[in-house]
DNA sequence: GACTTTCTTATGTATATACATATTGACAGT
DNA sequence: ACTGTCAATATGTATATACATAAGAAAGTC
């Protein structure tokens, strides 16, 4: 993918833009190992001489790797590769239906239960740091095909998001009800591997103990929780990806 | 330092450069489901009217949500909301020592098995494209006190590193040993929940059938296979955690 | 009508310029 | 030796300008 660079000219220096040209050049001395952490990158002038251009096409091409947090800039010091080897992959977090449709079965949803109630202290740790006083509890099933594909639990506070009272989630999963309606600024996943209990397995249609891939969602508006959601997968049926690359 | 007044006035207008104010303005449309995907989003010589500014400020901000996948720009068109309804985390994909000892245990690493072998058809999925002739296969145990903690099956590619033929992995992990010595470009990381089989059961002390969390890890630098990596944590033991907040 | 050509338009890139701001290093004063 | 001041410097942001390019729209041609 990364190769040819240069298309159509044997030259090779109009074949993309000159900022392009002296971002890919950078990144490729870091993501090689060529340039390591801290090492600190020719200043911006020193590189409008090598590259003959402007300060400001330099001054493009270095703000894009800082954002892509590659670099870090420091002023009157100078740029500095950054990369302490985090290893920090990309989780894609789909919709259930789209996860569903993608392996070509039809999708299902199917609310079980729907309760309206106060919280009680064991949903503190779900909803924090401001656990809301009332809250919408439900317990929903997406199927793929005819079988059960996962088991969702979730609660909906009501004090973030009051116009869930006035929705049945008969019709429309959670998830997608709150994208779009609710902003939300932040998200935790945790993901771990957990054996059925009997509502699990009742729901997914697989024998108690069985390994499940468990995903738990909360969601975050400025301070105050919006949601809390817990999806149940059978272990068999169900991987998570995540991939890193150096965008 | 008590002097001040410039930075905190709640109307915030003053407080961050006007390309970030448009950025996050957009942003905060898009993320809000204000606009909605497939929106267009205004033109550039509309928010220069609208902010009072250069075309290149705007064209700023706009390059950067495009270049953070938020939009896409069309010519002659104008740039249109992305966002494919796939909420992005970032994983944070940690050295098993760290963990353990974030845990507050110490931690023991220790070798099981080591072979050096040709490469079996069965590989090739997990060293994919290139399959490479010959390889390094570990078997390794990560204890947290005196309890297993992780169980680690690798592949090593000793085409693309070659000195992994000459380590014999007894005193280091092969995860501490790569990182550094081999600069990989792409990651790939695959979370699954399986129920345990007698090696797994044996070498984490628990019943067979326990649910396990399992990550594989596949690694390249350009094109070429660096190494397979497969964790198993014992399910109560482990999860991960991935978050997302727009940058 | 199907096709080509030309025009229009929004984005893409590059430049020179200007001033702001943070930080370093040197120099001077106590 | 410590401290404060100040100039030098690299980055940060913003502007006006210019031309390139792609793609849609409109006009012209067979």
């Amino acid at each position: 993918m990364n190769d040819s660079a240069q298309i159509e000219t044997t030259d090779g220096e109009e074949s993309t833009s000159l900022y392009q040209r002296i971002l890919n050049d950078i990144r490729g001395k870091i993501v090689s190992g060529a340039w390591a952490p801290g090492y600190r990158i020719p200043f911006e002038h020193e590189l409008t001489v090598q590259y003959d251009c402007s300060r400001m096409t330099v001054n493009k091409a270095l703000s894009q790797l800082a954002a892509a947090g590659l670099i870090e800039r420091r002023r009157r010091s100078g740029s500095f590769v950054r990369s302490p080897r985090s290893q920090a992959a990309v989780l894609e977090i789909t919709d259930i239906r789209i996860e569903v449709e993608a392996l070509g079965l039809p999708y299902r949803y199917a609310l079980e239960q729907r309760r309206e109630r106060r919280s009680q202290p064991n949903d503190a740790e779900r909803l924090s740091p401001v656990c809301p006083k009332k809250l919408v509890e439900l317990n929903c099933l997406h199927y793929a095909g005819t079988r059960p594909f996962c088991v969702e639990h979730r609660l909906i506070s009501l004090e973030t998001v009051p116009d869930a009272s006035v929705e049945t989630f008969q019709e429309i999963a959670p998830g997608p009800w709150l994208i779009g309606r609710v902003p939300w600024s932040t998200a935790e996943h945790r993901i771990s591997a957990e054996g059925a209990d009997s509502l699990m397995a009742a729901g997914l249609d697989i024998d108690e103990g069985a390994p499940c891939l468990v995903i738990e969602r909360r969601t975050w508006t400025a301070d105050l929780p919006v949601t809390y959601a817990r999806f149940i997968y059978a272990g068999v049926s169900h991987s998570l990806v995540a991939r890193f690359e150096p965008s």
